[in-house]
DNA sequence: AATCGCTATATTTGACAACACATAACGAAG
DNA sequence: CTTCGTTATGTGTTGTCAAATATAGCGATT
């Protein structure tokens, strides 16, 4: 039998949920597609839903993640902020850490 | 602002779950309590919730991690096998280890 | 053979989250 | 001043999952 172990981190601000693995992946669709729109649709969510996880960062956190423009030539569009990239890539860092070392943890048990 | 990092993680077998942090506490009530019924009570969980999960971790389990009898004195009982107590520890081990690794990994990012 | 407390299982009900849909506002550009 | 694509919100509906409810079966004890 393989047991495998997985793992779910996030971070909390305020006993509130932050940046987990879905918000964390909505952003890096935003770095690349430059908008709310599209980045929601490009992972398969819903604009409000994608809307409503967006505005939760931006609100909890200590400095707003993106930063948006409404109306104007495209319409408008949306784009992380220098503090939501080192975010993102800080949640990253942290996740693939955690995968290693609980890898090396299961390995060391009893179970294999 | 103080940001948490928080985390969870469970042992998959066959690529289905086999043991999260909600089963482990109710393996650890049965072992307390001596009783499926009287377990699920503890942790304000529904029986049939708590006899769906040890069913599932039972049939998907290498080996069964519980042990239970009907009717007889005291209509019957249930309780961890020497299996599933391994199973707990371990478990509770990862877990615990995990809290601490992650606890290093925040106070070493720029998050603090 | 009747009782008791528990395991074992099906079915029905209800709450809550996800989702689709609708609409307003905005500002550059033609 | 109309059009366009986007952000920004509200609302009603649907689907899913958990909780409540119901019932059967078991075996030691009396």
């Amino acid at each position: 039998m393989d047991y495998k172990i997985k793992s779910r981190i996030w971070i909390e601000a305020d006993g509130e949920i932050l940046l987990g693995e879905g918000r964390v992946s909505l952003l890096k669709a935003i770095d690349e597609t430059g908008s709310l729109s599209k980045a929601a649709k490009s992972i398969g969510m819903s604009y409000k839903k994608a809307w409503s996880l967006i505005d939760a960062v931006n609100k909890r956190a200590e400095k707003p993640v993106t930063s948006s423009s409404i109306g104007g030539k495209g319409g408008g569009g949306a784009e992380l902020t220098e503090y939501g990239k080192s975010l993102v890539e800080t949640f990253e860092t942290i996740n693939e850490n955690c995968w290693k070392f609980l890898d090396h943890q299961i390995k060391q048990s009893k179970l294999k």
